[in-house]
DNA sequence: TATGAATGAGGGTTCATTCAT
DNA sequence: CATGAATGAACCCTCATTCAT
């Protein structure tokens, strides 16, 4: 209101901010309020306390990636161009908003137990395109949750170090200059490849 | 010594435990002490600082871990075999003591800043032994770091998805019978096919 | 708020007395929150740490005590009276709170590294005025560091009985019936005495 | 034991540094135990408790004070020749182990109250050579309190200052080249005059 | 006597949360 | 909806002191 921007949106984009660069444990709400220009009062008027905040954040961007992958893997025709089109959104997405998919990345244990295991869960946005290629039987028959897991992990290495990247200074700097988004072809092609074992 | 275990042992076995079940910052130093049957001032005896006991905890078995893969490595022939190795060596390692392992990965994060770049540090054991094949020849010419985020990734997610598995009734209820080692064949295969692409 | 008095002033007041009774490191925070009935956490939307607090009320009162004391020194036309008013003006002080002039004191080496030199400071008050009168001829040439110290020190231990008077039950009982002030003058006139030598 | 120094010597060293140094509040067993090289148990040994030590301390050189003022005044035969040995005694000690005058002189308000009055009371021996000298008529009859409070300032003031140079960098640095002996004869010429008036 | 691990009360401070305004 | 003082539980840590060796 005081900038044109709503308070809620202000708390969001502070608390994501600070508990990435802190953790969510670490940051107390008096930093997040005035990090928002709100007073810890005022806090309270929009989430009923800090762990609803932590939680809300996570819970509504993990559901959206896993609900967006799940849209997405229908509109490609086979297992390559899945991959690449489910990494490529999750690469963008990273590009256009680091700190958000940080905290969903992060935050994932200590959320993970709450979440339910149908609605939008990315892990099994995966999990499901993979099983089904193997029904159709574009790769062979494997344990599934093995191959997802070697997916999945694959792609959350990447964020992982990328992360680093940008909190350190670490190596795989070269998405400095391209955006991680870059990598999604190179990425996916070597899942499909190490699926076709 | 009051009951034949070390008091220091006493407080790094309950402290470990209650780092992986709740998270650093959720515990207390009062819970810990408690937990490992000392009182909250003698925990000052063995540690300065909370901090200093989560990071010696980390630090500790992080490098134990880097020291050993760089250890195993060479004492194979080729990618296959050492992938093998030293991916069954983590594998037997979690089975073994799955807090321990639970907690150097959890915690990896707080702690990676502070972590020096090269010394016993198992990415970068990894990271060697998949360029030097890359000088070989084994394997095609390709970015070390992506090469290296999507192979450590694909270990990491199994541990991470075991360790689910432990703490919620996961998938991959597999190893509950066989313990993760069972599966450090195939993931290390897998491992390997991927660089092939 | 709650009873019409002011938060801080209660704090101040409560502080005060602890202080003076059983010295500032002796005091908790516990303890003035609870006489001050505030609670522990409220204490710290006034002041930022104890250490502040006590600074706070040291500094304050004892600029208060060297401004004054500049205020009245050119208020009077030669050294007897300059040192009847400002002698005054610090035992009548005495006598309408004594806890707060023993405060200051009694804390004044725990603090006096903090002060700078020329500021709000009674000693160099006195200080100026014996300079000054050594200039105009009033008194004969003589160290004046050396004279300022007997001359503030002579003032400084008839509060110093004082409030041992005031704490234990000490000779110079006398100034219960009377208050300090009534020693003002004789004390004034041996200081000028003393520097007539 | 150890060094040839007896080990109660050196926890008394230790102490009495560190208390003019930080105050006794702020200094805790474990720093003196560590600065006069002894085990903390070892402490218990010697003292009963910190507040023993520090009892002890204080009330065996007081004494000392006062019974060797006591000595020294019978021992002139005028107020001048007493004043003069008295002053250069104290200054003299100041001297030779400022750290331990300035104990003596910093802790007096602590532990005033558990003093009985007649033993080797310092400001008592003032007190009694100027009754004294009031009796035989060496000056004029005055409030006894009064003129003891005034010569006691005077020279504790000395002291005081010299305290401060001492820690800080104050004022007064004459003595640092001749000691705080040198100015025992004008402060107790000073000293004499003022009860002149 | 000397040692130093163990004790647990108590210290200063921070926190999420409430509530009168 | 917003404010910020107030709350009091809980946190990490230090302390004087004890005691088995």
């Amino acid at each position: 209101m005081r900038d044109g921007t709503k308070t809620k949106e202000r708390i969001k984009k502070a608390a994501l901010r600070l508990f990435v660069e802190q953790g969510v444990a670490e940051t107390s709400i008096r930093e997040i309020a005035k990090a928002a220009k709100v007073s810890q009062g005022a806090m309270y008027n929009h989430y009923t306390s800090k762990d609803e905040l932590a939680w809300d954040l996570f819970s509504t961007h993990f559901s959206e990636f896993g609900l967006e992958l799940r849209r997405i893997a229908p509109a490609n025709p086979d297992l390559p161009t899945k991959f690449r089109a489910m990494i490529r959104y999750v690469f963008e997405r990273f590009d256009a908003d680091w700190v958000l998919v940080s905290y969903v990345f992060l935050a994932r244990h200590q959320f993970l137990g709450r979440i339910t295991r149908r609605q939008g869960n990315p892990y099994s946005a995966f999990h499901n395109v993979i099983a089904e290629a193997m029904r159709r039987g574009e790769i062979p028959r494997q344990d599934v949750e093995v191959a997802t897991s070697l997916v999945v992990g694959g792609i959350i290495q990447m964020i992982d170090t990328a992360i680093l990247a940008k909190r350190y200074d670490y190596p795989l700097r070269r998405f400095r200059k391209q955006g991680l988004e870059a990598l999604s072809e190179p990425v996916a092609d070597a899942c499909v490849h190490l699926l076709m074992a």
